[in-house]
DNA sequence: CATGTTATGCACTGATTGGTGCATAACATT
DNA sequence: AATGTTATGCACCAATCAGTGCATAACATG
């Protein structure tokens, strides 16, 4: 049961065998549409009217289509955080990944710092340091997302390291904490508007540990 | 004119020859708890309602006291900017400080996090993802923030390397930028509730790089 | 005790919040 | 064209938002 499917700009899901109004909305573009309101302004300051001039969507619409707005939230998260990996982890997740992987992410964090979306800073951590990021299950998204950045450093240096290019004595788990530490410490300052010298140096820096 | 004095519970100030109501508060105690409060909702999450209850004070006191929403955050961020640099940056502005200043610094830190005011984060960086960090006056008060830990960094460093504690070839103030962004990492992390040994990691690496 | 001055408590404002009830629109199927 | 089903638009809700008017309390002074 259920699917979607396109029909001109109009797009439906089937639940049975009886044909209803279809939906004037693409799912995914509501959701990118939602993601950007809350990445540039945070879940509290995220007003349902926001919501509804961000996505074209009415209020019922959104609520009958994606619930209410924490459900909205989630989503986002969700979304977010498979973008953002998908868009910035994408040097560390390719095989054979190591030290130039490292550096290619984080030099890319600093190229998208200054991409208006860049300038938002990275959802997650701004969710994080918000009232709502005490929500259970926002702060179970915020740990998927910190884990998941951990892990993909941890494998690149790991490879770096049997293959020779790192000393024996380096802790591979310490050390992908400390650079999933810079990337947070990027996307933080890149939201204050730090300038980008300060940001190439944080990587110029953090870098010299293992090159 | 004007000024305050103490006379039991009571403090008032005088701003003519006639006396008049004394205030039933002390300024800053209700200054430190208005911080209180921001520092743990943000602005957008900390309602008026919110403030009389953190500072016991009625609304209209608040009002006539301190001004309306905006200058009370103001003068929060000032407080915040002031008490979190006599208690983080006390070793780098020590006499002398030099490296083992910077070590000093952010394991205090670390140590800070574990304590229910750390694990807010820092009221700053927590400030600088708000829509409200939009604000002329609030992104001010960010910036002053950073450069004055950046500046702290950059003269523990210089006197470091000025005894030949640092290589020649190192750049102080890349350096200091790179632990301005270690600093601002660790405030994050330790609100999105990161366990210690992550924060520990971190410091652990990062230091490595000086000595 | 009367007066002048300021601080406070309470009730209130219009605007906005997240959310909902309901009539109707828009379609596929028959 | 009639029917069944879902999507949408609109009006509305109680609650909360930041902020204010005003009467009164609380004091020092005379």
């Amino acid at each position: 049961m259920g699917g979607t499917y396109r029909a001109g700009l109009l797009h439906y899901s089937v639940h049975n065998n009886v044909m209803a109004r279809p939906k004037e909305h693409n799912e995914e573009d509501v959701r990118m549409a939602a993601l950007q309101a809350f990445w540039r302004d945070g879940y509290a300051d995220t007003s349902l009217a926001d919501l509804e001039e961000a996505t074209g969507l009415g209020r019922r619409s959104l609520y009958n289509s994606f619930g209410d707005k924490k459900t909205i939230f989630l989503r986002a998260l969700e979304d977010f955080r498979a973008m953002a990996a998908a868009q910035n982890l994408s040097p560390l997740d390719a095989p054979g990944a190591g030290t130039d992987a490292v550096a290619a992410t984080l030099n890319g964090l600093v190229a998208a710092a200054g991409t208006p979306q860049g300038a938002n800073g990275c959802l997650i951590c701004n969710t994080a340091r918000e009232a709502v990021g005490r929500d259970p299950d926002v702060a179970e998204q915020v740990n998927l997302y910190f884990t998941r950045i951990e892990r993909s450093f941890a494998k690149a240096l790991h490879t770096e390291k049997a293959r020779g290019g790192l000393p024996e004595n380096e802790h591979v788990k310490d050390l992908s904490r400390f650079y999933l530490g810079v990337l947070v410490s990027l996307c933080v300052l890149a939201r204050a508007g730090a300038p980008s010298k300060t940001l190439e140096a944080i990587v110029r820096e953090a870098l010299k540990r293992i090159r």
